[in-house]
DNA sequence: TATTTGCGAAACCAAATAGTTGCATTTATA
DNA sequence: TATAAATGCAACTATTTGGTTTCGCAAATA
């Protein structure tokens, strides 16, 4: 079973929660009043979350208030690092090319 | 049928090809060379990457060679930038904390 | 020309996924 | 105390996924 943060984010609805409680912590009922699936379909989704560890969550009372680990997003960023070098080089590249040809 | 950049970078075997195709375009048979599977398993992950617009492709002779469109990858960058924002705003908070208890 | 090579596509299969319904448990409230 | 609300979990289902095997076609080569 695959378990990783790409995994996680591979579901727009997942995206789409993460969306939500990176502003506010909430609970599995009110985040699934944002959409037009059950709320058990959401708590499945909060376990898949919490299983890549991309979420905290909270008891209060009888609620528990999921919200985002912004910190392991930056994993995603992390991994970005190598192809973003890439897209980098090649913009410079570019402006190099254009800048020669308006001296010419 | 999703077919949406998140989706591509989903399969761990999908990261290492778009990994190899980063620093030079390879054939199908040249890419599966790296992964204990098939070529044809390749040739789907292949198919799924140009559903997503993620690869170029060119025929020579009866070779195709794929490469990275690094642009494509630049989505991802800016799905993250919302959450960017978040975790550097944190980031700061805490040193402002820390520099805060430094001088008491 | 006959054979080999590189490739995509189709048919098939097992496992994973996303969703549903139906519980059980704990906490709040009438 | 009886009931309602908030939640997680298990069982079940349909669909998707990642893989294999088999095939056909076009290009290269003997």
């Amino acid at each position: 079973m695959r378990r990783d943060i790409f995994q996680a984010i591979a579901d727009p609805t997942r995206r789409a929660i993460i969306a939500l409680i990176a502003v506010q912590s909430m609970t599995p009922n009110a985040i699934a009043e944002n959409f037009n699936t059950s709320r058990q379909s959401i708590s499945k989704h909060l376990r898949i979350l919490s299983e890549c560890e991309l979420i905290n969550q909270e008891q209060q009372g009888r609620e528990i208030y999921y919200s985002l680990k912004i910190e392991k997003m930056k994993e995603i960023d992390d991994w970005l690092e190598q192809y973003r070098n890439i897209w980098e080089t090649r913009f410079n590249q570019l402006e190099n090319i254009l800048s020669r040809l308006k001296k010419e």
